[in-house]
DNA sequence: ATTTACATTTACGTAAACGTCAATCACAGT
DNA sequence: ACTGTGATTGACGTTTACGTAAATGTAAAT
């Protein structure tokens, strides 16, 4: 039987790992782990990430690519998976739950408005285009073989 | 007939007009006309912003709020407003279009899935506060006239 | 003619989020 | 024993997006 398999032992992921996996360098997961964002544990001198390392790491970037700061990202990661059981506590949690909630509305909002602006640009680069065609194919009549230039340099 | 009325003349604002409006600062306004966001013109020393401008300022802050850093804002701001006819130009034009609906996309998946996520923490958040209201009234028992202090301390 | 109240310009300051060395350390291979 | 190869630790540098203070101008109110 083979024993790459280990059960016992949760899973954990070296710097490096992590940096290649989301895509970052191993100087900014170093900075998040000075902000507080992660906690990694200890190999003799290198740093051993856990399951919830890798879970908050994911959560940050995720708060990033939405415009988050470090700090508002700590605060919401924090929250998250700290253990609140008195009602005021839990009262102070809703009251966060819902203004992140209408922040992410808002950017909702702002995100399909914008979209449908690109639609509307894309249509009218559309037909400003295939006029622009017209306009080539009839200055340079009848040359099927060798296409011009600049139809060429059009990307995929 | 009142004159307040002046068809012939576009509408203008003035920098605190705009700011007011907006909610930002003069001097944050004045830092967008540096990066080349607007382009004010001067009635003496101060700014006259046209419409134009206007609708460049909301357009930088919808960007903004979207997580976009100024340069990047210009970038497609000028493209929007900018007259382009020649072919390669167009597919240019469409290339960029194409990377910003990308990434507005990812966007709007990330923050579907965050909205989903903080549903499951303020159902999750409720429960726990339902319980610990039921272990408060199981530990006052009887006191409907004056109601707990911390109970009280709930905001609407 | 002052005072008041903004608007502008100039310039320095600052917080956030890393990048970029340089030096040290640790271990694997030869 | 020597030599990479890679991780760590300062420490300083950089970019972005303004904030803030000081000096100046200027139009309006008293």
């Amino acid at each position: 039987m083979s024993m790459t398999a280990r059960p016992k032992e949760a899973k954990t992921y070296t710097i490096t790992e992590l940096a290649q996996e989301f895509d970052v360098t191993a100087r900014a997961i170093r900075f998040y782990e000075d902000v507080g964002l992660l906690e990694p544990t200890r190999a003799g001198r290198n740093r051993v990430y856990t399951q919830r390392d890798r879970t908050r790491l994911k959560l940050t970037l995720r708060g990033k690519r939405l415009g988050l700061s470090l700090q508002e990202i700590k605060q919401l990661v924090d929250m998250y998976d700290s253990a609140v059981d008195t009602a005021p506590q839990l009262q102070a949690f809703l009251g966060v739950l819902h203004e992140h909630r209408l922040q992410l509305e808002r950017q909702l909002e702002d995100i399909q408005v914008t979209l449908a602006e690109i639609a509307q640009h894309e249509e009218r680069c559309r037909s400003l285009l295939a006029e622009a065609q017209r306009r080539e194919a009839a200055a340079a009549p009848a040359r099927s073989a060798a296409p011009p230039a600049t139809a060429r340099r059009v990307r995929a």
